[in-house]
DNA sequence: CTTTATTCTCTACAACTATAGAAAATAAAC
DNA sequence: GTTTATTTTCTATAGTTGTAGAGAATAAAG
């Protein structure tokens, strides 16, 4: 505990109080500068200095808000983590069986400028976990909630009907994941400026397979 | 050039001729030992160092078989591409629509130790090809020939009955290689040892899905 | 102004990197 | 043995990295 507690900011009672940044916020900011330097220069850009003076700061002024580089990165992994499965969460609610499905699809595929800079953040995201399993759990894990969800609005489809098909929904829910995740590696390693996939396209070839 | 030819070895008429190592031998022992380094240890580990360590040699007798690590690292990325794609020449020879879709799908997909070591490989390329324009124009360029690949044998399938759906063969072909890529990323970010994914099941789901 | 706690800059450092190149080891031919 | 060309080791160098920490800058309160 290096900092006090960072959400209850300026409760001070007796003395002198210069206590100016809210160190949650700030925290936010520095993670918003390397997810800059990693969407344009690539992780091996995302040096301590680099990101700093992004942030615009000074080389050592990281350090009070995260003690180490790996604090940060994963901090910042698991900030565009959670902020993609709010964008799903607002998406979907309201929503149910293929509707649902193919709203959270669309909101996973990257599919304008911001989504494919997360597809260029996820890639150095994976190359981490190859070799840290405890990032690699945070990926099964997601994975995992991901798969749920999509089983989830399959069985809703097939109770309406509009799923037919008589392949398990397990397997669909895998190739589904899988496409998703392809997505993200030929959207991050195209040309920048490049938007158009086809991605939609492809979504709904394959919802319109799961009808037959 | 410096290290004369490196096909024509032993030609050598007139006096002392000490050489020994086969320069494209070497390359391709070397390339192994940093394959082997990747799939171990990760990225990260594969220093000049630690490969030449690997390879049996000391810091310094890389340099002439391989002038920078970037040589080293593309030719060892281009050695990974061109094995799979002769083994995917060799287990598609003969065979046409769907069954030669499966083969290849099959040869592709991270069934073994060996292709979930390629597919630990495959990612740190990935990322490398992310801010590289050259090593993303690879991947695109072998991502194409895949995807004619596999709608060639989608148009036998057709022709032969086999294929019935009515979504287009070019969205088909780019879910199945993005399901491919995806396949890649769950492998290699499990934990060492496991080797069961579902992913044939997955695959004879998807086929299964094309014959309605 | 002074006091005081915080925030940031700046310099320093040890570790590690790719790379260069001199020198030593090597092995065939004589 | 000597000669000779190749191969490899070894040491050196210049650059970069994450991290540490002293000190300066800062800004509110008295």
């Amino acid at each position: 505990m290096a900092h006090k507690s960072p959400s209850q900011k300026n409760i001070r009672e007796w003395a002198a109080v210069p206590k100016i940044v809210d160190h949650d916020e700030r925290r936010l900011e520095l993670v918003d500068a390397t997810w800059r330097i990693i969407a344009r220069q690539g992780m091996e850009g995302a040096t301590m200095r680099e990101i700093a003076l992004e942030a615009g700061f000074a080389n050592g002024a990281l350090k009070p808000y995260f003690p180490t580089k790996d604090t940060l990165l994963e901090f910042a992994f698991g900030h565009v983590f959670n902020r993609t499965n709010r964008r799903i969460a607002d998406v979907t609610g309201g929503r149910t069986g293929l509707d649902a499905l193919q709203a959270f699809c669309l909101e996973v595929l990257p599919l304008d400028e911001e989504r494919i800079n997360e597809a260029r953040i996820v890639i150095p995201f994976w190359q981490k976990a190859v070799t840290d399993p405890g990032k690699a759990e945070i990926h099964r894990q997601s994975m995992e909630e991901w798969a749920d969800t999509i089983r989830r609005y399959l069985a809703e489809a097939r109770n309406s009907g509009d799923v037919r098909t008589a392949v398990d929904d397990s397997l669909l829910a895998s190739q589904l994941l899988n496409m998703l995740l392809g997505a993200q590696i030929e959207a991050a390693l195209a040309p920048p400026g490049r938007t158009d996939f086809g991605h939609e396209a492809q979504l709904e070839g394959y919802l319109e397979l799961l009808r037959n």
